[in-house]
DNA sequence: GTGACCGATGTAAACGGTTACATCAACGAC
DNA sequence: GTCGTTGATGTAACCGTTTACATCGGTCAC
C-alpha cells in the first residue's frame, strides 16, 4: 500500500537510519539533507507504519479500555475523558465492551494484551474477586480501574466513595421524612460499586433508625421495569415511598414502571438514581441523582496509568468528589395521615377490563 | 515481558515453525509433538504477540472507527453495534472521537491508518465535500460510512433516507393540523444528515402547501437551548406551533427549555426528535421522533466492509429503514380560533372519507 | 603533521512473528 | 535396491521500523 522508509531513502538518496532520526527527531540531520528526504516523504506520501515502529521498541502508545457497555451513558461519559486526555498525550485507544459478561473479561484482557497495549483501564465486575486482574498483577501489566470499588488488594482505582454516598442517600431520604426505603439494583454480584452502595445505603437507614430498606435485584440488561417493581408494591401498605436506584438509567426505567402502575413521582414514591448522567436533567421530572464525575474520572485515571508508565508509582486509589443532586424526583414524603393511605393509587387511563 | 515464539520453541524442542503451524492450525503436526509444545505454551503462558504477526502478514484484523462524540448514545450504539459484529468475527477496534472538530477527522484517520487498521468505518461531516475520503479514494483504502448521507461519489454508505425521513415530519405535523412549523437543527455545515433532514422537511411543508418552516441553527457542542430557542417565540402570535429538531439529544434539551419559557409541550408546542435513542422512550412527556435502527447501522457496516476487505465489491449505499415514532412530544394543533376550523386550506392529498 | 574530537551519515542487527522452501525418514511400487 | 511420494519438521528470509555502533570528513589544538 504505502511507500516505506526504504523507499523513501532510496529517494533521497540516504540511508533508512538518517529518514528515520528526521522523522522522529532524534539526532541531527544536515538542512540540505532533511530538505530532500522531506521533499521524498511529500512525494511519496510516506506515513511510518506503527506497527513495525512498535515491534521495535516494544511500545505502541495504545492503551486498552475494557468497560461493561458502552449504551450507557456514564461509562460513554468515562471514555470520552479517557480519549482526551489519551489524545493529548499522543496515545491511542483500542476499547472492547464486555456487555456485562463477567466471563468474558479475560478474553477481552487477552485480545488487547496481545495487540501490545502499554496499559489498561478497566472497570471490571468485582475487582476484590477478580482472574483477570490477578493475571494483570501476576505479569505486571499496568492498569487503572475505574469506577470499581476499591479493595484490601490496594488496585490502583479512580472511583467515587460508594459508601458514603450510599449513606448520603439513606439521610437525603431521611431529612425528608421518608420512613420505608427500598432499593433497585443490577445484579450485585456483576457490580461490586452497586454492592457498596447498598451497603452505605442500608447502614444509613439503620443509622436513622429506619426499617432495613428492600433490595430489588433486577437484570439491568434486558430489563422488564414493570414486572420488576411490581412486587415491591404488591403490599399498598407496606410499599416504599422512596427508591433509590442503583445507576440512573435503572431509575429513568423504574420511574416510567411507576407511572404505568399508577404511582406518581414524587408524590407517591420519590426516586433517585446514581451516575449523573446528563438526560437526566433534562427529563421531566428532573432526576435526583448521586452525580460522579465520569469524565474526570476517566481524564484522571488516564493521567495516572500515563504516569505509571512513565515509572512513576503512584497512590493505590484516587477518591474523587461526588454530589448528591436533588430533583423533583424526590420530595418530601407524603404526610402520614390516614386519609393519604387509604388513596394511594390512582390508575392511569386504560380502563379496566 | 511475556514469552516469544522461540523461547516456547526451545522449551518443546521444536523449531518456530512448528510452533506457528501449531497456534495458528495452518499445517499438520504430529500429535505428540503438538501435546509437548502445548505443554510449553501453558507453562510459559505464551501469547502470540499480534504486533509481530501483523508485520508478517501485513494484516492487522483491527478496524477504525471515527464518529462525531461518544456523548450522543446514537453513536454509541452504533459503535456496540459494530463492535458485536466486529468481535463475532474476530475483529478488534481502535476509535476516535472528532468531537465535531471537523479539521480533526484528517488528523484521527491519520492515526488510524498508521496502526495499519485493515479498514475504517466513519462518520464525516459532509461526506460530499470530504478530504478525508478524497485521500482514502486515492489510496484504495477500504471504508464505509454511516450516518452519512450518500452523494453523487457513489461512496459505500449505510444510512437511512434523510430526506424521506425530513418530509414525513413535516407531513405527520400537517396531519396533525399545524400550520407553522419550524425547525431547530445542529450545525448545518458540520452535518449533511441534519442538511438532508431539513431539506425532506422544507419540502415537505411546502408539499402541504405550508409557509416555509424557519430554520434555527444552534450550535450543538455547548448549547444554551434557553438563548437558542427564545427568538422562535419572540412574537408570539406568529410562533410556530411545530418544532423538529435534528436529533434526539437536541430535542430533549429544547423540551427543558420551552418548558422554561412557559410554553407547554405538547399543549402549545409540538416537538419531534430524530435517532430513536433509548432514553427518548422515557421521557415525560415522551418523545417523538424518528427512529433509525443505529445497533443495526453499526452491524451492517462492519459486515459490508468485512466483505469488501475479503475481496467481494458490493452496492455504495445501504439504506435500512426508518420509523416514524410518535410520542407525547408532539399532539394535535391547539385549535385555533373557530373560523380557521371551517377552512382547511390544505388536504393531504388523499380522498376525503 | 598528528591525534582528538565532532557532527553527519551509513550499516546491520534486532524486534516477534509467518512461510516458502529445504530436508529427512518412512514406505511402497517396481 | 532404487526411486518417487508423503508427512513432519527445520532453516532462514522477510515484514518496517529503531538504534548501537561504525565510518568518514573536517576542524582545531598542539
Amino acid at each position: 500500500m504505502g511507500a516505506t522508509i526504504r523507499d523513501v531513502a532510496q529517494a533521497a538518496g540516504v540511508s533508512v537510519a538518517t529518514v528515520s532520526r528526521l522523522v522522529n527527531g532524534t539526532g541531527r540531520v544536515r538542512d540540505d539533507t532533511a530538505r530532500r528526504v522531506q521533499t521524498a516523504i511529500d512525494r511519496l506520501g510516506f506515513r511510518p507504519n506503527a506497527i513495525g515502529r512498535n515491534l521495535s521498541t516494544a511500545r505502541t502508545r495504545t492503551l486498552g479500555v475494557v468497560i461493561p457497555s458502552l449504551s450507557n451513558p456514564v461509562f460513554a461519559d468515562a471514555v470520552a475523558g479517557i480519549n482526551a486526555e489519551a489524545k493529548a498525550q499522543g496515545y491511542t485507544l483500542m476499547f472492547m465492551a464486555t456487555d456485562y459478561v463477567r466471563t468474558d473479561e479475560q478474553a477481552l484482557v487477552g485480545t488487547l494484551l496481545a495487540y501490545q497495549v502499554d496499559g489498561l483501564i478497566l472497570t471490571v465486575a468485582d475487582a476484590a474477586d477478580s482472574p483477570v486482574l490477578d493475571a494483570l498483577d501476576r505479569d505486571d501489566v499496568p492498569y487503572v480501574l475505574i469506577y470499581n470499588q476499591p479493595t484490601a488488594r490496594n488496585r490502583p482505582t479512580v472511583t467515587v466513595d460508594n459508601v458514603t454516598a450510599g449513606r448520603e442517600v439513606a439521610d437525603f431520604f431521611a431529612d425528608l421524612g421518608h420512613e420505608r426505603l427500598a432499593m433497585v439494583s443490577g445484579t450485585l454480584t456483576a457490580s461490586d460499586r452497586a454492592r457498596a452502595r447498598r451497603d452505605g445505603f442500608v447502614a444509613g437507614a439503620e443509622a436513622r433508625g429506619l426499617a432495613a430498606p428492600r433490595v430489588l435485584e433486577v437484570d439491568f440488561v434486558d430489563l422488564d421495569a414493570d414486572a420488576a417493581v411490581a412486587p415491591l408494591f404488591a403490599d399498598r401498605t407496606g410499599a416504599p415511598t422512596a427508591l433509590f436506584c442503583s445507576n440512573d438509567l435503572l431509575a429513568i426505567s423504574v420511574i416510567g414502571a411507576l407511572g404505568r402502575l399508577g404511582l406518581g413521582v414524587p408524590a407517591d414514591v420519590s426516586v433517585i438514581g446514581f451516575d449523573g448522567i446528563a438526560v437526566g436533567a433534562q427529563l421531566h421530572p428532573t432526576l435526583a441523582t448521586v452525580a460522579q464525575p465520569s469524565r474526570e474520572m476517566g481524564r484522571v485515571a488516564t493521567t495516572r496509568l500515563l504516569a505509571r508508565l512513565a515509572g512513576e508509582t503512584a497512590a493505590p486509589a484516587t477518591v474523587l468528589p461526588h454530589t448528591l443532586r436533588p430533583g423533583e424526583s424526590a420530595g418530601p414524603a407524603a404526610k402520614p395521615c390516614p386519609a393519604d393511605l387509604q388513596v394511594p393509587f390512582h390508575h392511569n387511563g386504560r380502563s379496566p377490563s
